[in-house]
DNA sequence: ACACAACATATGTATTTGACCTATAGTGCC
DNA sequence: GGCACTATAGGTCAAATACATATGTTGTGT
């Protein structure tokens, strides 16, 4: 999050919490997908603004499947390994909704911030 | 920062990672402060979308203090208790430009996903 | 047929961040 | 003196994230 790199240089990065969790449910939105290919994809979203993990990101689909928000099953059809194919349900498609209000709010706060530190003579 | 409140309806908070610490340095900034003075401030930045910890604030003040990105003085000359007056130094001016940066690039990101959900017909 | 890289899912554990709770002491007021 | 308010501080726990390792399958090259 943040570093100093040199005297009078800090490299800093600011993420919003949990959300690797949107940014899945987007991407099921658009299309039902499995846990690699969220991995190659949700890299997308986040803007290298903070790595994916992979074991988080398989665990939070499996807590996902577990509140409903989202439900998988396996496809062996493909070439290449077996796959848990995961879908958003409606309760994910609500969740999203949620997120994207609060994720305005925060775009709101986020602003407002920005402008105070501009008013300044800077 | 999330939790159902009715099936289909979920009321969701998006809050950027430690940003207590721009805010803090953002009012410290605009003048020197003490902590109690701090705790009263900050909330008009965070807008209510998480409440401020008083414990982690006076910590957060003296981590960054050891750090180099505040400093203080007691101030028992006005009335009420003894209060710690923190002032930014220059090493905090420059973390405070790198937090601006930091949250320019995390409002670009909010932007870019927000309007990837508004794409779609919803 | 075998080695090997890539695909795919999963678990274990440490660290960091944030939430909640309690403690302590000085000051102003009634 | 008792009480609310100002002011600073520490302890502890849960949640979120980072880092590391395990395990099996499939496709490709030789």
């Amino acid at each position: 999050m943040r570093r100093q790199v040199a005297p009078g240089t800090w490299e800093v990065h600011a993420r919003v919490e949990r959300f690797v969790e949107p940014v899945v449910l987007l991407l099921l939105s658009e299309r039902p997908m499995h846990g690699y290919e969220l991995l190659e994809r949700v890299p997308g979203l986040l803007r290298d603004e903070r790595r994916l993990d992979l074991g988080n990101l398989y665990r939070l689909l499996r807590s996902l499947e577990e509140e409903g928000i989202v439900d998988s099953e396996w496809d062996s059809g493909l070439p290449g390994p077996a796959k848990r194919v995961y879908r958003l349900t409606d309760a994910g498609r609500a969740l999203l909704a949620g997120w994207i209000g609060a994720l305005r709010d925060a775009r709101g706060v986020l602003d407002a911030f920005i402008a105070r530190y501009e008013v300044e003579g800077r």
